[in-house]
DNA sequence: CGCCACTTTGAAACAGTTCAACGTCAGTGG
DNA sequence: CCACTGACGTTGAACTGTTTCAAAGTGGCG
């Protein structure tokens, strides 16, 4: 990914329709405000608020750089579709991605308080995002002390989900780790209403899912096959089955605890 | 540790010396303070609402547990001297420690946002810690908004480390990894005034390091002394001095922007 | 049809674990 | 004051989960 391919993502990709924004914007406030919001308490000011603070819907292709490590970006984006994650690149060249990003999620919301990026994010499939100006978010927490609430309840939550990821890397075996990975990940795609019952959309390659779980892209592979034998979940065209939760469940040593109550 | 031992070192150590109390608070606040209100957003007011919020000074043992995992504790633990792990346990025994909290650091925090603990707290070192009640944290954040933003910001930075560990953790070999620590670690005393220059108090075991780095304490033993051998830094009596700082960073591929501007 | 990105397979190499033993040191009690 | 204890650190050797490398298979798409 370059310089070059990055401006071509997110500026000849944006699509000022004035007919499809109204709607992803309610897409992805509605799913914010459903994960992080469940006591109610953000009133209905506040909410048009932060809904008039939206910037235009931007999209980006898959593979499309959505904010390079370093950097200062001056916005947050809200994600209204697809699947984003955040990466950090070492030195020999791989990189460790930290976090998956589904509707619902604000990106990059800690660079509000912090000026340099310490991670780039990545679009992996298509991604539908809204930009928030810090100066405007600034603006908003001072006459909306509820949304800071509700920011840092965001923080919160990544802070939790990251230290189950690290109590999987350090303690599980590539198989526990990565049914606990499915556990959260479909849990996590039904409370903002991606996919039905048991199936949920996963439009990610077995490279990416190494490089979230720590693992090389061949292990990524068999250790995929013995959870297929297993009959615990199908992967294929971009969508997942759960077919045995309880048994998945019970390998990834999965307590749901630790994301709270989102979603319902 | 049973039940047992936990209510004996979490009541009967209460040391309620109304000489030593005003100190080890100012020391917990104060340090809290300048690691995370830079900007010096805080009035004086704030401050001292949060002052008064305090509770009576506890002290915990070596090895006690300041909170159990999966409790709903009602306050918060603000760390004013010593050395706490949150970690959490897996089935066959083994545990992860996820973070260290040093003075000034507020244990639990997202405890305020959710009620059960998705990890426990233990007390490495003699650990002395001010506890907030969480009724009191609710009416100060609902009178005092500019101390969310510090919360908030206790949480952003949580999540920052917890996302390196994972870089570490998943894209490095042991070595680099425990480079890694030991610079973030140096950065973290420092900037709340625990040792001097280069050397800092370091209380803990290679089985808690372990623990820490998901490695076996076998093997830390054997990266520790190649990195003593490398002449990086020495640790012995519970306190580390860094010898080659350059050397140490370099082989962490140790970037600390991630921290923020804690400390100085 | 052919390309390209992705998935799958096999075999050898390796980083880190496990097990089991021994060394060291500070504290405790006789 | 010395022997005993227990927690912690160190060592060696065998073992295993995961990586690496290299090649072949699959499938969607222009």
């Amino acid at each position: 990914m370059t310089a070059n391919q990055h401006l071509e993502n997110t500026t000849a990709q944006a699509r000022p329709s004035s007919i499809i924004e109204p709607a992803y914007l309610d897409r992805g406030l509605d799913a914010l405000v459903a994960r992080l919001d469940q006591n109610r308490e953000l009133t209905a000011d506040a909410k048009r608020a932060l809904r008039n603070a939206a910037g235009p819907v931007t999209v980006f292709d898959a593979g499309a750089e959505m904010s390079r490590q370093h950097s200062s970006p001056n916005h947050s984006l809200l994600v209204a579709a697809g699947t984003a994650a955040r990466s950090n690149l070492v030195e020999n060249g791989e990189r460790q991605i930290t976090a998956f990003h589904l509707v619902g999620d604000f990106v990059d919301l800690h660079a509000f308080h912090s000026d340099r990026l310490d991670h780039g994010v990545d679009a992996l499939t298509r991604v539908t995002a809204i930009p928030f100006a810090h100066a405007v978010l600034g603006r908003l927490t001072r006459e909306y002390p509820e949304l800071i609430q509700l920011f840092w309840r965001s923080s919160i939550l990544d802070a939790a989900i990251h230290r189950q990821w690290l109590v999987a890397m350090g303690r599980m075996t590539a198989s526990r780790h990565m049914a606990h990975f499915f556990c959260e990940h479909y849990l996590r795609a039904k409370a903002v209403g991606l996919g039905d019952e048991f199936s949920f959309a996963f439009e990610i390659t077995q490279a990416q899912l190494a490089d979230a779980l720590g693992l090389s892209t061949v292990h990524v592979n068999r250790v995929l096959q013995e959870l297929r034998g297993l009959g615990l979940f199908e992967w294929g065209h971009g969508s997942v089955t759960i077919l045995d939760w309880e048994a998945l469940r019970d390998l990834g040593q999965f307590d749901e605890t630790y994301l709270g109550a989102i979603g319902n």
